[in-house]
RNA sequence: UCCCGGAUAGCUCAGCGGUAGAGCAAGUGACUGUUAAUCACUGGGUCGCAGGUUCGAUCCCUGCUCCGGGAGCCA
């Protein structure tokens, strides 16, 4: 006998009056003395549960039937059927009922059939995914994944698959974990007293990578068009609801392309995930709509038409200047822009995603391309109203003399980058690419206010846990 | 890391210088083709940890741990 999914269970995929098996876990139990139990059964293919109706009859029935609680795990045998009940269009009769694992101590079972608080859920990692909001945002969350490939394979890009672990300490972006084998309590030493890291792994210092972008630009030389997607590392110590210490980044990489091109990609991008979330996810975006954030799926949906406003750095800074607020940092030109002035571009300015573009020079990092006017780079950064900036990115510096300028200029060595400086030697060319932030974009698309509460394992400053 | 706020039952919270309460959950019973069912009863707490003040601390003070909000770093 076939086992169905829920999913197709509900969706009207199994002929009514089939005899099918399905299985899952149990969140409630509903008894009535007209000799039948309801039950409630997810097996997370969707956010419905299915309602099974148990007959008294059952040879297990008073043993086993009667002492499901939440969070067991079932399986049953029996004719999916029009529900004779208002709250869903089909359910299970069941012929039989297999429990698999019964819930030892039911008091003490974290996940109850009510509202639990993000915070508490964090708690207990491992069984948060039986959640409506974390089975929803699991679902959500494979099929942005989903989308992502499916645009690069439609427009032709390669996945590239940077390494995890990478001896350059100079991949540009913040503080990194170190990789090694050498035993702490037992450092080999050298003749000047330090570490002598000839003696570990990989016979030289090694770190987890905090960006695939350095590596990728070699592929983007050769292949055009490449993205990487995985898992990316800073070991900084940030305590907000916007940072990991691991998360999962994508960076396309595109070739005889400018920062037009690369904002374009941008954009596209996000559209187009947006476009398929809400086609296939409407059953589980109309959850976060109702109780996690009201306006998700019409802001998604405003976000698939519109415009992204693109605004010059400089033109950004008069807006700021002229807009009649006082911002706790002031605004000059040459400042980053903080939090408070990227929440008013978007948030009020805009009301819509904003790509800054063009930044001085001097905060910006060393490999990306100096414009014309000598002060400005070619950088943009897309922000997202609520989320702030989840996309970062640059034309690169493809002139060596210029490349080598600004490495000597941030205080690098560019001995230490041959293999990157080849590149601006053998068939250089105009290369643009920008990161995207997996969990951040989840985090908008579901309306999350917690970065934590959309990858399953969180790791940050002093929790890893589970 | 800095600035605020918090930690009381399995969960969400109230409370008060004289050693604790509600709702939900759980257990038992009643009722019912039920819908996070309803009703009644019952069990359940070293009031975050360690010190201090006090006749007496869950309450006041100090330190620590953890959590949340804001900021910085950024994706």
């Amino acid at each position: 006998m076939d086992v169905v999914s829920i999913k197709d269970a509900l969706a009207g995929k199994v002929a009514e009056g089939a005899k099918v098996r399905t299985r899952g876990w149990v969140r409630t139990r509903r008894d009535s003395k007209a000799g039948i139990s309801f039950i409630q059964v997810n097996d997370g293919s969707c956010l419905a549960n299915l309602q099974w109706v148990v007959p008294a009859t059952l040879a297990n029935y008073q043993d086993e039937v009667l002492r499901l609680t939440s969070g067991a795990a079932v399986e049953a045998i029996g004719t999916l059927v029009r529900s004779q009940g208002q709250g869903q269009a089909f359910e299970l009769q069941a012929d039989s009922v297999q429990v698999y694992g019964f819930v030892d101590d039911p008091e003490t079972y974290p996940i109850q059939p009510k509202p639990h608080s993000f915070e508490f859920l964090r708690e207990v990692a491992h069984l948060r995914p039986r959640t409506n909001a974390f089975g929803a945002v699991t679902r959500v969350r494979h099929a942005i994944a989903q989308a992502i490939h499916r645009f690069f394979d439609r427009q032709g890009f390669c996945w590239v698959n940077t390494p995890i672990i990478t001896a350059s300490d100079c991949e540009g972006a913040g503080q990194m974990f170190r990789v090694s084998t050498l035993d702490l309590m037992n450092l080999p030493r050298n003749d000047e007293g330090k570490v002598d890291f000839h003696e570990d792994f990989f016979g030289r210092e090694a770190y987890l990578t905090v960006s695939g972008q350095l590596a990728v630009e070699a592929y983007c030389l050769a292949l055009s068009k490449v993205y990487t997607f995985g898992p990316t590392f800073r070991a900084e110590n940030s305590n907000t609801p916007r940072h990991l210490a691991e998360f999962w980044m994508i960076e396309p990489e595109i070739a005889f392309a400018d920062l037009n091109a690369d904002a374009a990609l941008a954009e596209a991008l996000l559209k187009s995930v947006f476009r398929d979330v809400l086609e296939r996810c409407g059953e589980d975006l109309a959850f976060f709509d109702e109780r996690v954030q009201k306006g998700v799926v019409s802001r998604l949906e405003g976000l698939v038409d519109a415009e992204f406003v693109r605004i010059d750095y400089g033109d950004a800074i008069k807006v700021l200047e002229n807009c009649g607020k006082t911002f706790e940092f002031p605004v000059h030109w040459g400042a980053d822009l903080q939090t408070e002035h990227e929440r008013y571009l978007t948030e009020e300015y805009a009301r819509r995603p904003v790509v800054v573009m063009n930044y001085p020079e001097e905060i910006k990092a060393f490999y990306m391309r100096l414009n014309e006017d000598g002060r400005t780079v070619a950088a943009m950064d897309v922000l997202a109203p609520g989320i702030g900036e989840i996309i970062g990115g640059s034309q690169r510096e493809e002139r060596l003399d210029r490349l080598d300028a600004r490495m000597r200029q941030f205080g690098l060595e560019p001995a230490a980058y041959q293999w990157y400086r080849d590149l601006r030697r053998y068939g250089s060319v105009p290369h643009a690419g920008f990161g995207l932030g997996f969990e951040r974009l989840v985090a908008y698309v579901t309306g999350m206010a917690n970065i934590r509460d959309v990858i399953p394992y969180p790791r940050t400053p002093g929790n890893a846990a589970f």
